[in-house]
RNA sequence: GCCGGGGUGGCGGAAUCGGUAGACGCAGCGGACUCAAAAUCCGCCGCCGCAAGGCGUGAGGGUUCGACUCCCUCUCCCGGCACCA
């Protein structure tokens, strides 16, 4: 045997076993019970960065564990490989998108196989590739023709100078991230699946998702967002034509509280008023510059006008004032609300500012109303009552908004309506390196589907990139087409999908990439049966692309895509894994703040360790210190993940992430923290080096406790407990941390019992076998070579998990805590086996009890079997 | 702004169902080995205190024999907000 641990020799051997051996490769058995392991698939952006280690890591280690345990492990890879960055670096560098796309595929899978994934590759997929966009587009007609998809307007950020609709990334302070022009609204048609169809089956579905996380489930319900409300009309003339203006509301109860509503900047009667009104259609202007994203229009400042167009209440027929808010949205809903400032917060301050009445209609005991200033209660649905609305007045909530509803009903003026926040799906994308929308507009026929036999709709790859406008728009070549139906000339359509669409249904696919013939087929039923049986990826996903697959899934359940789908949840259990965060380093400079690398940086400690300040090692001045932050190259505070392989090995890139911090959580990078980790795997070679090596070779492992001394006993039940433990933390708690601390722990008793005798040899056989075991699923490269040192001939991929062995576990004598009056005050050793009565007699009987109760009676004991006596006085 | 999560020694974290707070690792300090260094090994290591003991899980309050854990209020940090992926 070696003595030095020398991770890059260990590592090629072991990987180019695996592939000789092809132990990563999962073919159908219905014999044995399959484990889909499935993680998040990268955007090929060019190199792995640490978060994408630790997710695959995470994944491997689940997934090797799991075939330890004997199941049948399917664990792919593909590549989201559609998407803006490619454009960008079109832009930037003059590369044609697919180019780039499949030059920085090529180098990432290089680093997977240097990372020891078990992944079988023969099911890798990329979305770019016709084979797989394909039956994209073959779903997208089979949708649009049961009226799932379907067209309509929708808002964008339009860059007014590049002619080019923004992604909301790209606006930056409220200007096209290139261009800075000032962004504007604009309504452009787009198409959009209905996923609100299947709103409340995506809700109840998320009670059934027990091993989800909490949060994930709360955050979707939150999302999807059901609310039982009231749509309602204020009815109005417009010249002699009677109009209905509706809005939707929560609280109807507050109907007789309305003192104006608000319209969005494009609606039409926003429009009409604003014909003769040069002041008001230079405002309609202003609303429609800024972007859409939801946080700019809810952050910014609520801004109004009045429109002189008035509506009439639809219960007392009061004429209300029509104003023009900048922050309601002509695609959310009627594009208009109705305000009540006594009862909600913005309107109320929307009310203050412009000077609009304030009439409360809610009274709750024991309060106040003052119109002056904003008291919670206000708002609160559960504690008033209906004041000042006539006929209402004394009715609660729930009975005021029924009662309005049904007034409202009566007179044709409303209804209650169930409402979703959920928004149906906007797919259209104006830009060029993403999966064709198949579909030709003819004069005559409209929009047309592209037949079966026509698809794929290939995607043009000599385009040239210019950032301004649509590429595929300039391409004659490309839309130039012949209705499908009647044969005259037509044009193609020029939008691409989302690219979150490829990403909703990737995770079927890799059960039959094979196939040219059907989108799915009979082996997504073996490998998707009662879903995914795990699913791991970053917490950002938590709503929208985890929603999207779930409402995927449901779509070819509906539309039938030759698999059954057995389960409409795609994922069974889900580990949202926590960010990869290092510090950060800057320098304020006229130009703005320069960011440092952790590596040009030097620190400087004081004598607790504590980090006083720190300097670039370049010029040695020093740099400001930042926070831990996500590693990004705008911060320039990445680690590249080669560089610590090529240092330190795979393993040891691995171990340390997986033992940093739990995976849920955000995991802080540090360098010693990776010399620690590298430190431990070249001492358990070493253990095994000195195990195996002075001529005497493995021994046979002990398999009971009968012989062992009772130092050696004591080591031998931490071996089984830790066992046990590691395959609790592995598999039920996916808490990995807490298994590799448990095995260092075991290594750390080991080291201290003496093991010279050939029992103790024994013992020491068994457990190292077993640590090395144990470790497997985190370190398999290290893993495969010391098994082989230790039962020479054996393959670690083919081992199964450790069981722990009952008999080692049981103890006869244990110790329990004592606590006086709830302060720790000793301990005491009894028999497992006593009884409370046996246990409360020894507590009291006890040396700490005397010396602390000082004479005085107990009030009151309690025991808590296997942890602590609590003696209250 | 809205939705969700988090805050424990100098640092990363542990405490799994309300029951020994700080496992394991890093950093630091002391020592052994060495001509020396690296590596390795041994010991110490929450704060205050000579000690007995007291204090201590973001802040404040509450429930309980007992609270990092449950409840209320506040605060700071992070993720998402529908065209980044």
């Amino acid at each position: 045997m070696q003595e030095k641990y020398l991770p890059a020799d260990i590592e090629r051997a072991a990987q180019e076993h695996w592939r000789n051996t092809a132990a990563d490769r999962a073919a159908e058995d219905a014999g044995k019970p399959k484990y889909y392991c499935l993680s998040m698939f990268p955007y090929p952006s060019g190199k792995f960065h640490m978060g994408h280690v630790r997710n695959y890591t995470i994944g491997d280690a689940l997934a090797r564990f799991h075939r330890m345990l004997g199941k049948n492990v399917l664990q792919p890879m593909g590549w989201d490989a559609f998407g803006m960055p490619a454009e960008n670096a079109a832009l930037a560098q003059g590369v044609a998108p697919a180019t780039w796309t499949r030059e920085n595929i090529a180098y990432m899978k290089k680093q997977l196989y240097a990372l020891g994934f078990s992944i079988d590759w023969t099911r890798e997929l990329a979305t770019c590739a016709p084979e797989y966009y394909r039956w994209e587009q073959w779903l997208f007609t089979r949708l649009f023709a049961r009226n799932l998809i379907y067209k309509k307007s929708g808002t964008v950020n339009w860059d007014p100078v590049d002619q080019t609709v923004l992604a909301n990334e790209q606006v930056i302070d409220g200007r096209g991230w290139r261009s800075g022009a000032l962004v504007e609204k604009r309504e452009i048609p787009m198409y959009y699946m209905r996923i609100t169809a299947y709103a409340e089956e995506l809700l109840a579905g998320l009670d059934a998702l027990a091993d989800w996380p909490e949060e994930v489930r709360r955050m979707q319900k939150n999302w999807i967002g059901k609310s039982v409300g009231v749509r309602l009309a204020f009815p109005y003339e417009i010249e002699g034509k009677e109009e209905k203006l509706w809005v939707f509301t929560t609280r109807a109860d507050t109907l007789m509280g309305v003192t104006f509503v608000a319209v969005a900047a494009e609606h039409p009667l926003a429009l009409y008023a604003a014909r003769n009104n040069p002041e008001l259609a230079a405002f309609l202007d202003e609303c429609r510059q800024g972007g859409v994203s939801e946080a700019n229009l809810a952050t910014m400042e609520k801004k109004g006008m009045p429109t002189g167009q008035f509506v009439r209440h639809p219960l007392s027929g009061e004429r209300i004032p029509v104003w023009v808010g900048n922050y309601v949205l002509m695609s959310y809903g009627d594009g208009a609300v109705m305000a009540v400032p006594a009862h909600d917060e913005r309107d109320f301050a929307f009310a203050r500012k412009y000077g609009l009445p304030i009439r409360q209609v809610i009274a709750a005991p024991g309060e106040t109303f003052r119109p002056d200033a904003w008291q919670p209660w206000y708002g609160e649905k559960e504690r008033g009552v209906c004041v000042g609305s006539g006929k209402y007045d004394g009715l609660p909530h729930a009975a005021a908004v029924d009662a309005i509803a049904a007034d409202l009903a009566r007179l044709g003026l409303g209804e209650k309506k169930t409402q979703f926040r959920l928004r149906d799906w906007g797919v259209s994308r104006q830009r060029y390196w993403g999966c064709p929308i198949p579909i030709v507009h003819c004069a005559a026929c409209g929009d047309v589907p592209v037949p079966d036999e026509d698809l794929p709709v290939r995607l043009p790859e000599d385009v040239v990139i210019t950032g301004v406008g649509s590429p595929l728009a300039k391409m004659p070549s490309f839309y130039e087409t012949t209705c499908p139906r009647c044969g005259a000339p037509a044009r193609r359509e020029t939008d691409t999908l989302d690219t979150f669409v490829e990403s909703s249904w990737y995770f079927l696919r890799y059960a039959c990439p094979d196939n040219d013939q059907a989108m799915l087929d009979e082996r997504v039923d073996y490998w998707c049966e009662n879903g995914i049986d795990q699913y791991i990826g970053g917490i950002e996903h938590a709503i929208l692309h985890l929603l999207y697959a779930r409402f995927f899934t449901r779509l070819v359940r509906d539309v039938g895509a030759g698999t059954k789908i057995v389960s409409a949840e795609p994922f069974r259990r889900l580990l949202t894994q926590g960010m990869v965060l290092a510090p950060t380093f800057f320098r304020e400079e006229t130009e703005g703040r320069k960011w440092f690398n952790l590596a040009e940086v030097e620190l400087e400690k004081n004598e607790q360790g504590r980090v006083l300040a720190a300097r670039r090692k370049a010029d040695g001045l020093p740099v400001e210190i930042g926070g831990m932050e996500k590693m990004s190259k705008s911060k320039n505070n990445g680690v590249d993940p080669q560089e610590l392989i090529d240092r330190y090995g795979a393993d040891t890139a691995r171990l340390f992430m997986m033992f940093a911090a739990p995976p849920e959580q955000s995991l802080e990078w540090s360098d010693a923290g990776v010399e620690g980790t590298h430190r431990f795997l070249r001492r358990l070679w070493k253990i095994v080096y000195e195990h195996v090596g002075n001529g005497q070779g493995p021994a046979t492992p002990s398999t009971g406790s009968e012989n062992l001394s009772e130092p050696q006993r004591a080591l031998r039940r931490k071996l089984h407990q830790t066992i046990a433990k590691a395959r609790d933390d592995y598999g039920r708690r996916q808490q990995f941390n807490t298994a590799i601390a448990a095995v260092m722990e075991l290594l750390n008793a080991h080291d201290r019992t003496d093991l010279a005798s050939p029992p103790g040899r024994a013992l020491a056989q068994e457990i190292l076998e077993a640590v090395v075991l144990l470790l497997f699923p985190v370190a398999p490269h290290i893993g495969q070579a010391l098994y082989a040192e230790l039962k020479p001939g054996a393959d670690a991929a083919q081992a199964a998990f450790p069981q722990a062995d009952p008999d080692a576990l049981a103890q006869e004598e244990i110790e329990l805590m004592l606590q006086i009056g709830g302060k720790l005050r000793g301990s005491f050793k009894i028999a497992a086996s006593a009884d409370k009565s046996a246990i409360e007699a020894a507590a009291l009987a006890s040396e700490s009890a005397r010396k602390f109760m000082s004479g005085k009676a107990a009030k009151k004991v309690v025991v808590v079997p296997g942890r602590l006596v609590n003696i209250v006085i």
